[in-house]
DNA sequence: GAGTTTGAAACT
DNA sequence: CAGTTTCAAACTC
């Protein structure tokens, strides 16, 4: 039950009368939201609330969250419908179970500007590494490494014969993209015509991984790269994962005599990478004019 | 363009 | 988890 308005908030009574100490304020402006914020999130943790709000809030890690929004969920949208509490229970609310669940539903809008905000860094965090690579397309082989919305005829195209580009080994199907006419592909199932063929294959990849527990990164995200295990090429050449994504070699890689490290390098072994480097970005300029 | 080499991915 | 096989891309000639 409401009880008394006042410019900087409101006071439900659980009982009647005026407002007493144990009575909920509702607080106005920003500073005493935050803590009306901290009180729910903490009755969060004390398990207050029905399992299927404490759901909703489960914190996301926050890269995760941003690249979650860019595979899966892409094709599976309509996992995402949000239900309003009422919704959820058509039961009719009293006064009192409304301003509550006002009060939750702000703390929740709250938490969602939050999550934007977040997000909004991680993009950012994303373009500042996309710029980076960008300058280093010319030197990437196969994978659309930036994830950048990129130009058809940046795509190379596939050759799989046998897995019907529904593996990792198939790049495009690595990039979570269709492959194209230039694909000379045999008996393609990524070709938009099998959906559910591709829909499952990444549900099996991802399962597969959550198993594996490899890495806490995704597949599809060829942004991201987790090490090399390069034994022959000494991390120089377009067999090596970070080699192609332009990155340096670290701790996290298993290569073997590798020349790709951060590290100051004799000129001689510079050379031999920039020459390299050189080499592709000769053959890929003579292609394009 | 065919054959070889390579390391990632998949499998056992 | 480690060893092996399969795969497609990179490379060489």
């Amino acid at each position: 039950m409401i009880n008394k308005d006042s410019r900087n908030g409101m006071f439900i009574s659980s009982s009647n009368g005026s407002s007493k100490d144990e009575d909920l304020f509702v607080p106005k402006d920003n500073e005493q939201r935050e803590d009306k914020k901290q009180e729910f999130l903490q009755a969060q943790t004390q398990s207050q609330l029905s399992s299927s709000e404490l759901i909703g809030d489960v914190p996301v890690p926050r890269l995760t969250l941003f690249v979650s929004q860019m595979s899966l969920d892409e094709n599976q949208g309509y996992y995402k419908k949000q239900m309003s509490l009422e919704a959820l229970s058509p039961t009719k609310y009293s006064p009192q179970q409304k301003q509550e669940n006002q009060i939750r539903q702000d703390a929740q809008e709250i938490k969602q500007l939050e999550i934007q905000e977040i997000k909004q860094v991680d993009i950012q965090e994303v373009q500042n590494v996309q710029q980076i690579q960008t300058r280093r397309k010319v030197n990437k082989a196969n994978y659309n490494v930036d994830n950048s919305p990129v130009e058809e005829d940046e795509m190379k195209p596939c050759h799989c014969t046998k897995t019907h580009c529904l593996q990792l080994y198939c790049s495009c199907f690595h990039n979570r993209r269709q492959c194209m006419s230039e694909c000379k592909c045999n008996d393609c199932y990524n070709d938009g015509q099998h959906e559910e063929d591709v829909l499952k294959a990444v549900e099996q990849i991802k399962m597969k991984e959550q198993r594996a527990s490899h890495h806490d990164l995704d597949s599809f995200d060829t942004k991201q790269v987790w090490g090399c295990k390069c034994k022959k090429t000494k991390c120089v050449k377009g067999y090596c994962e970070c080699f192609i994504r332009g990155k340096k070699c670290t701790s996290h890689c298993q290569c073997t005599e590798c020349e790709n490290k951060r590290q100051p390098q004799k000129k001689q072994k510079n050379n031999q990478q920039s020459n390299q480097v050189n080499k592709k970005i000769k053959k890929k300029t003579s292609v394009q004019f």
